[in-house]
DNA sequence: GTATTAATTCTATATTGTAGAATAAATAGC
DNA sequence: GCTATTTATTCTACAATATAGAATTAATAC
């Protein structure tokens, strides 16, 4: 079995995505919504490896979407965080919130309801 | 030359720790604040290579405390942030908020001076 | 069945994260 | 000047995460 540790900085932002999207979050949307909102550039193997990961620690659960998209191509495996996914996730980001709270760029907060 | 990458996780959390010390930042000031802000334990270990790399990559710089401490005990080796590093720091910081924003437990700015 | 489209999977490597023992360098007392 | 004590850094090794992009899969449309 493998230790806990904390979770990386993609792993966050992964994480992120999947809040944002809920319903929707498979590759494709994952990948653009941490490419726009983060500004930051996403390859598709970085993307699909850290899901894996993340799968197989138990902190996201997938599933294959329906086999009929209007449109031809391949289905799609939608991706939600799991209860001990958002443990860490929140554990993680409180840190980083702990850390980084009063630093200049630093956001407000909004709320939204996920 | 090594390509520019994103900061790691404890690399954020290190570099925010050196903005709160500032010129206080040393080894053991770093692994406690560290730990009583974020709450997770920090190795000497972990915290001492992380900030080899960082210098390494000129994302922050060191210079020899004084060798006139009042009771025994090895020199200091304080640390900054360079400017190279604020600049990657910021965009850290930045996409993580651009992610996070709104996101339950994120906490509100409130602007130290550093 | 062949082309097209959409999406995921695979494979390999680089970088970051983590741990703790070992070492170093200073002071104090004798 | 030795020896103990204190404070702090350095070293070494290994594990996990990050990254890239080519390859593959699976569905639809002609």
């Amino acid at each position: 079995m493998s230790k806990s540790r904390n979770l990386g900085e993609f792993e966050i932002l992964v994480l992120a995505a999947l809040v944002r999207l809920g319903d929707d979050a498979y590759g494709v949307t994952i990948r653009q919504e941490i490419e726009n909102r983060a500004e930051r550039s996403v390859t598709v193997g970085a993307l699909y490896t850290t899901l894996a990961r993340l799968e197989d620690k138990k902190f996201v659960a997938s599933r294959m979407g329906e086999a009929t998209p209007e449109r031809g191509g391949r289905a799609k495996r939608y991706f939600e965080m799991t209860d001990e996914g958002r443990a860490h996730f929140e554990r993680s980001i409180s840190s980083l919130g702990a850390m980084l709270k009063g630093l200049r760029p630093w956001p407000k907060t909004l709320r939204i309801s996920h």
